[in-house]
DNA sequence: GCCGTTTTCGGCCCGACTGTTTTCAGTCG
């Protein structure tokens, strides 16, 4: 049982006792308890056996005998208790946006309603309606959330399935010792991916399975048959690892990588078949082309490029000089400065910015100017302690609901840099959107405009711009326009980040870490870029550092 | 349920929006 697990049973618990209706601290000690379990480095069971539990923030005797029971039995008595009194169907209705743990709890012990289904034909017979507190346009706004969750697909996260496939692969070559590849969604790295393929340099499937089952994060083997190995995964969705004789390796890998649309076209000028080879180059090769990058093989016109000699030199990880978009303790991030400084440092960044959230943001701890100049004291200290990387002073300043940024002109001009993002209003009509953001843009202190649309993948829609005038107003100012790298976010999307460098626009690459290991969140940013065609040098933060302040003071 | 050189009780992060009301509860970030 790792962290994460247990921390799954903590909120889970946490939601059980909110429909109930327990008291709110108490709920919130489950959550704050989960998010420390789920953010300690350290496995519980060795935390455990020193008897040092209480020893974490937020954890006190309840939650260590909690925790201790869930990491020895793998179950929380408390939650089968629980479950008597609060079906667990009920949990799913806590999905649909705008319904929270008291509308549940009321739908449950005011109609019985314990499920979607249930749910969805009270609110179409008007029963909703008849309860207090709601009416037409509540029982409409659940209708319509239903409606977003039957549409959300199930599909994996990239930040869930990159790290998995990667471990998978690990494992697989180290048991069979033949080389095993990444393929399909996963390998061209789209936002989402429905499951994870691999291709082993294996004559048969069979002789995957032991090694399958013995993999870790595998639950069962699923299907077994002449071409590839399915198995299930502990985290939904699952893995199918396809056997390629090593002769015809080169030509599996490009039919299981995909796109289909793309691997079709290949066949059409293959004349019907695509060639027979051991290298992934040859079978492009064959066909008169060069290697195409797995990112650009989306049939978005990356085979006529290669043809004529156009392919893009795609952005890389190693292009990226540092992180303009991040954040410390001192706002909502769990890291300090100089330990952010020092994990730069280990990158081979040259520099870095402390991005922390404006006054505004009250959730997120937003730093009032009076903390600000302490916390640039203190950026100065640590610019000292850690030569190597120069930590700039920044901020994300909140783009308030009327376009009026959260701190004044004369702060934002003592700023190295500015990032401005919206956290609210996303669903404003798209004239007051592009009012706001159109204003942002041509305020001359702010450098970068993050996650444009505040989107959430699969979760929340976010903002619709007008984008061909968003990209004409920020060619104009010479303001950048972010590729959030944050796996939930990955905002702007490949499409509109292409868009982007098509119009001239500077793009920024941020990982928005709010902890150490966050930072390695920067490649998914990498991927977005290179699935929209971009280099190095739309990119600000591939320059070198006096390139970087050149920019700043344009 | 946790926490405390303000320590064993009484706080705990808070403001805005939404849909429903006519003064507010629930949700969200």
């Amino acid at each position: 049982m790792d962290n994460r697990e247990v921390a799954e049973q903590l909120r889970q618990f946490a939601d059980l006792l909110e429909i109930k209706g327990e008291n709110a601290f108490r709920v919130n000690a489950y959550r704050r308890a989960a998010d420390a379990v789920e953010h300690e480095p350290e496995p519980l069971e060795a935390i455990i056996a020193r008897d040092e539990l209480t020893t974490i923030e937020g954890i006190g005797p309840g939650l260590a005998a909690a925790i201790t029971e869930i990491v020895q039995t793998g179950r929380y008595s408390a939650t089968e208790e629980l479950l008597d009194e609060v079906p667990g169907t009920l949990l799913t209705l806590l999905g649909i946006p705008g319904v929270g743990p008291k509308t549940v709890g009321r739908l449950y012990r005011e109609l019985g309603i314990t499920t979607l289904v249930q749910l969805e034909a009270a609110a179409r017979a008007g029963q909703v309606r008849q309860l207090k507190g709601f009416g037409p346009r509540a029982e409409a706004r659940i209708l319509e959330g239903i409606a977003f969750l039957h549409r959300r697909t199930n599909r994996l996260s990239i930040g869930t399935a990159d790290p998995v496939a990667r471990r998978l692969v690990e494992h697989l070559r180290t048991e069979l010792g033949v080389p095993v590849e990444i393929a399909g969604s996963v390998r061209r790295q789209c936002e989402t991916v429905g499951n994870i393929d691999l291709v082993a340099a294996v004559e048969s499937p069979a002789a995957v399975v032991p090694a399958l089952e013995s993999a870790p994060r595998v639950t069962e083997i699923e299907e077994v048959n002449d071409a590839f190995v399915v198995a299930a995964l502990e985290i939904g969705s699952s893995v199918r690892v396809v056997a390629a004789a090593p002769a015809v390796f080169g030509t599996e890998m490009v039919r299981w990588t995909g796109s289909s649309a793309h691997v079709a076209e290949l066949v059409r000028i293959a004349g019907g078949t695509l060639p027979h080879v051991a290298e992934e180059a040859e079978v492009y090769a064959a066909l008169g082309l060069p290697w195409i990058a797995p990112e650009l093989r989306e049939a978005r016109g990356e085979i006529a490029a290669a043809r004529a000699g156009k392919l893009p030199r795609l952005i890389e990880v190693a292009d990226l000089r540092g992180d303009l978009h991040l954040h410390s303790e001192w706002s909502d991030g769990r890291a300090t400065i100089q330990q952010l400084a020092e994990a730069a440092r280990e990158r081979g960044y040259e520099y870095l910015c402390i991005a922390d959230h404006s006054g505004g943001l009250r959730v997120a701890r937003g730093l009032d100017v009076d903390r600000l100049r302490e916390q640039w004291r203190e950026i100065d200290r640590v610019n000292e302690l850690v030569p190597e990387v120069r930590l700039l002073r920044a901020s994300e300043v909140e783009v308030r609901r009327d376009g009026s940024l959260d701190f004044p002109d004369e702060i934002l001009a003592e700023f190295d840099l500015v990032v401005a993002s919206l956290h609210s209003g996303l669903r404003q009509p798209r004239e007051e959107l592009m009012k706001r953001i159109l204003g942002v843009l041509r305020n001359p202190h702010v450098d970068i405009v993050a996650h444009p649309t505040g989107r959430i993948i699969e979760r929340r829609p976010g903002a619709d711009y007008d984008w061909e005038e968003v990209f004409r107003v920020a060619r104009v100012t010479g303001t950048a326009i972010e590729i959030n790298a944050d796996p939930a976010r990955l905002d702007m999307n490949d499409e509109h980040a292409r868009m982007a460098q098509e119009a001239g626009v500077f793009i920024s690459i941020d990982s928005d870490a709010h902890d150490i290991p966050s930072l390695d969140h920067i490649r998914y940013g990498v991927s977005v870029a290179r699935r929209a065609w971009i280099g190095p040098e739309s990119v600000v933060n591939t320059r070198p550092l006096p390139d970087l302040l050149a920019w700043l003071n344009r």
